[in-house]
DNA sequence: GTCTATAGGCTGATAGAC
DNA sequence: GTCTATCAGCCTATAGAC
């Protein structure tokens, strides 16, 4: 029993490491982040990102593959078939949403050609796509004339999703300075719309 | 006439600064870009990049103004009111291509809420959304009553066309390892495709 | 497992020669 | 204007005490 309050209070570390390492990787980057920094804001000391992770850059990795798995398990879950559409726009908010710094830490590793992609990464979001070519391919006879480009398409829900959120802090600044009574709709909320936009679009 | 010709070279040096901390400050980021990196990219000295733009710093906040600027201008231009949601699809391809490192650098701001956005870039942008606004006011009424969210839109156009520029490198990694007969379109072929995505959204 | 202390490497800025 | 040489500061990783 003493052992496994020993094992619980180690889960914690880890788990309060990871988590502020996730925070600072996706809003500073990589290399502006220190490990001092993760530390202070696990609440632990430094030295125990490399005992618990073998540094920081095997802390990275180990924040990114949580990521990877975490939103790989959403887009497995598959699409339900009455607005298929809608649901689709839906999923990809809920992957984004399912591990928050997965996206800022992806569109930085996207920017920096030179460290290739992990394979697994590269899987998950081929299996993203994957799942737009299938809604497409399903669209009645009339729409499917279109033969509208995959790419285009996917890119089209993905690219103001990724925005939405990132611009999200940014954002409410500027519009708070500029007029403080404009809403600032939730993810959820923007996908609804982007949601209606892109049925209008495909239909 | 032998001063000219010192002034032609400083000139030269100077750009060739500007061209390489371009680069690199948006594919690697800031803190992973060191001044001799840019000075070897450049063909000089790293003490240089201080007595031309005192630090690394300066050079940067140069950079970005030097892209905004350009960028700025570009959406002045103005749409031409013939096909206005193609035009203004056309105009954001434009300016992001007008200076390839901008959006990346952008992106990177974007992420980072602690370091607040220039307010001449924030002006700039706030421009940007205004003319997508304006495009959206002046459709015709059976078009304009499902009264489309301006920042729904807006976001739907810029977004998919920042995700394709950045993901562009990997794009092609990953199509290429995949299928090497698949078309990887440029900017402006994806902005095509995008804008009849977007008229048949809005129509 | 967790912490302290420290070593070794790298970075940005600059003084001074040319 | 451009370059060489150098310094002070910060970073990560680790050895060793507990």
């Amino acid at each position: 029993m003493a052992k496994q309050k020993t094992q619980q209070r180690t889960l914690e570390t880890r788990a309060a490491i990871i988590a502020a390492g996730a925070h600072l990787f996706a809003t500073r980057g990589y290399a502006e982040t220190g490990v001092r920094d993760i530390a202070e804001e696990a609440g632990c000391n430094q030295a125990l990102v490399s005992y618990h992770f073998d540094g920081k850059g095997g802390l990275y990795d180990a924040i990114l593959a949580d990521a990877v798995c975490k939103a790989q398990a959403i887009a497995a879950e598959g699409l339900d078939g009455d607005e298929p559409v809608r649901a689709l726009v839906r999923t990809f908010a809920k992957a984004m949403a399912s591990s928050p710094h997965f996206v800022p830490m992806l569109l930085r590793e996207y920017m920096a050609p030179d460290r290739m992609l992990n394979p697994e990464t590269s899987r998950t979001l081929l299996g993203m796509m994957a799942l737009t070519r299938g809604v497409l391919d399903a669209l009645p006879d009339g729409a499917a004339a279109k033969s509208w480009d995959p790419q285009v398409v996917h890119l089209s829900i993905v690219g103001p999703l990724i925005l939405f959120l990132v611009a999200t802090p940014v954002r409410e600044a500027v519009m708070g300075e500029v007029d403080a009574s404009v809403s600032t709709p939730t993810l959820d909320q923007f996908a609804d719309g982007l949601a209606t936009l892109m049925e209008n679009a495909l239909e």
